[in-house]
DNA sequence: GATGAATGAGTGTTCATTCAT
DNA sequence: TATGAATGAACACTCATTCAT
């Protein structure tokens, strides 16, 4: 954690004081081998499960050894962390412009079918994401370490901030937004899981109308 | 798995040799160790997750050595299984008597509404169900030793026999019913992930409300 | 050890009490339960070999449970030896009257290579001759609990009295008789030892006709 | 085995893109350690056979640990393979130049029974010889896996290429030849099991008298 | 920054052996 | 005698982690 944390300012930090478009080539290939790293582990992850992965799968899969690994990372928990703090800023830059973008609320309601179907036909995605979930589930105790990461992970699923975003539910209280943040968040880990579970699964398009009645009702319920 | 199954036969084979109600000390006992162990299994298992869980642990728990464990289960696995072979068999036990004792469709849902809200109450089972379908999902290629368990676990949520149970689903087509069972086994699994992920969470009654909602729309959406 | 001495020693002793053909139904009964344990040590030691034979197996193969294994022998090494002392007293049963019986020297090397094939065509007793052997060697600190077995083993390959049954070799000199035989043991164990190591190997005859030679060689040779 | 292999082949191919006498020296130590785990499974593999010895005593012997041994060899089969690997390719190097070098049939008689007898010296030789035999007649099935090793040790006795070193067998038959040195194997093989058997033995001279009067019975036999 | 040899704690699993029945 | 449940020591093997190069 420490780790990727000081990585990712150096990444961050450097570019002020040399020009801008400058990346001393050593720290290029440290980012780039960064960049190796936790694309494998979000495969191995996928594949695995984070408790069966091991380090050295990680860095073979990436073409590095275990040393290159340590050199990047405190441990298999920061890999796994670094995947989702990339996934949140991802989709905050992914999706929120096109929801803002939404003029009406049928249009709005499009959107985020769209943003949500296209995650759920994200395999890897999706098992990542279920993966992180039990993980935080069943390490409580390191819920103030997760603190950052869990309350931006918490507003993931695009929901982040489906409630403001949403003027329909802008007159709804505080904890009513949560709940129906909560039932849609269900609605969709839950889909996510149980049509990896089951062998035959539902359409493309079944999907979408699933989601969008999902959504309709959430946003439309009166109470 | 073979040790367990004949162990199981064992107990079901010898009272046709002896008075129905004899049981011999010796296969009383291999009876309630199996039982401990099962036991043992279900807290450390819904505490540490299966990859976690160490043999040792679940025999320490159960009051016993690693080696009454191997004289009871082939592996970690066997023992896993066996939890969702017990919780089938008594789910079955359990629910099915009530649907069956419904009348009416409002009857009926109520029902469904209360034994799907037991079971989302109890944490144990639902740390499990939800460990049980992600360890199906990384293991496809042991579908086949699944295969009859995965079945039974399919509709293990009392959805199980809810298309047959309800009269109301009865005219439609077998995909159609498929379908549906789907949906709701995703929306008390995502619900089910969602309130061990979320710190704050929803009240009883509303999970029933949202519960109550739901079947209703599976029950009676047009298509 | 201890244990089967005892158990042979009951079956030798009781008879001076009783009548001569009259054994305790109990004792009968122990008597085959020991022999059915032994034929099936045999079998498995000759297929998995000492080490790797596990108590279970053994008992398994005669229909046993290990406590009956306990019952009647000390530990594996018990059985182990408890074979070659059956082996010892058959052979010295079946192999030495017929040489007795031989006239004329042509006669008794007939006599001893129809014995020495014989040995060299069963499998099993090849096999557990090599294993014996082997683990003798690689246990010279139990030379002296195996003392006495030992000594009838090392005649056992019916080279055993060899040297008093073929007159021919009377008037060697002690040291003589023992390297002689030693060089016949030899030829017989690297026969067996090969080949059952070579895939393609010697046909019956040609067997017989080395140790026709063999033999010759080592009654007739000057020095 | 893999492992083995690679590590063999990198100790081979670095030399052409590096000046052939630079070797890393992390792969000198490598080397280094699987030479010292190699001679350390001789002594104890000698001593308490294949199935009793333990991968932490061959480490220990060593002075490494057993992560060290993982590192070198895949199980314990895989040194143990290693060393007749070892055995091979020495044995060829050093008495087929001799046998050569050989211009009559006293000569080459002589050289083989040199060779032979000094086979014979070396206690732990013998005992891993016999050992390899023992366990490759224990496990036909692994024949395919041990193919190649298996045609190389069937020759590894010297008498691998005796046949086409020594003029005197050249005119006879491929099934011919192979009987004599079968029969030449079984000869050694026999006289080695049976010296480590007894506990008085031949003497030296006693030894070669013997192998030098089989020698010359292989050759010259008429058939 | 990267490598990979080495470590050693951790764990699954086996199996001889005991003992209550 | 015979059973088989239970024990626990023994061992193979894995893998996160360190560190000299």
């Amino acid at each position: 954690m420490q780790r990727s944390e000081r990585t990712i300012q150096m990444k961050r930090e450097n570019p002020t004081k040399h020009p801008a478009d400058f990346v001393a080539p050593k720290q290029r290939r440290a980012v780039l081998t960064r960049q190796e790293l936790i694309r494998a582990a979000r495969i191995v992850f996928a594949r695995n499960g984070f408790e069966q992965t091991r380090i050295e799968d990680i860095a073979a899969k990436a073409g590095k050894t275990r040393g290159a690994f340590y050199d990047n990372f405190e441990d298999k928990e920061d890999v796994f962390f670094a995947i989702f703090e990339e996934d949140i800023l991802r989709d905050q830059r992914r999706f929120l412009p096109r929801l803002h973008g939404a003029a009406t609320t049928d249009e709005r309601v499009e959107t985020l079918t769209d943003s949500l179907a296209a995650l759920l036909r994200n395999r890897q995605r999706t098992l990542l994401n279920l993966e992180f979930k039990m993980y935080v589930i069943r390490h409580p105790s390191k819920q103030k370490r997760l603190a950052a990461l869990h309350a931006a992970v918490l507003l993931r699923c695009v929901m982040a901030e489906v409630s403001q975003l949403l003027p329909e539910m802008a007159e709804l209280g505080e904890a009513d937004r949560w709940k129906r943040k909560l039932e849609l968040t269900a609605t969709v880990d839950g889909l996510a899981l149980n049509r990896l579970f089951t062998p035959a699964s539902m359409t493309e398009e079944e999907v979408r109308r699933y989601l969008r009645r999902m959504l309709c009702q959430t946003i439309f319920d009166e109470k």
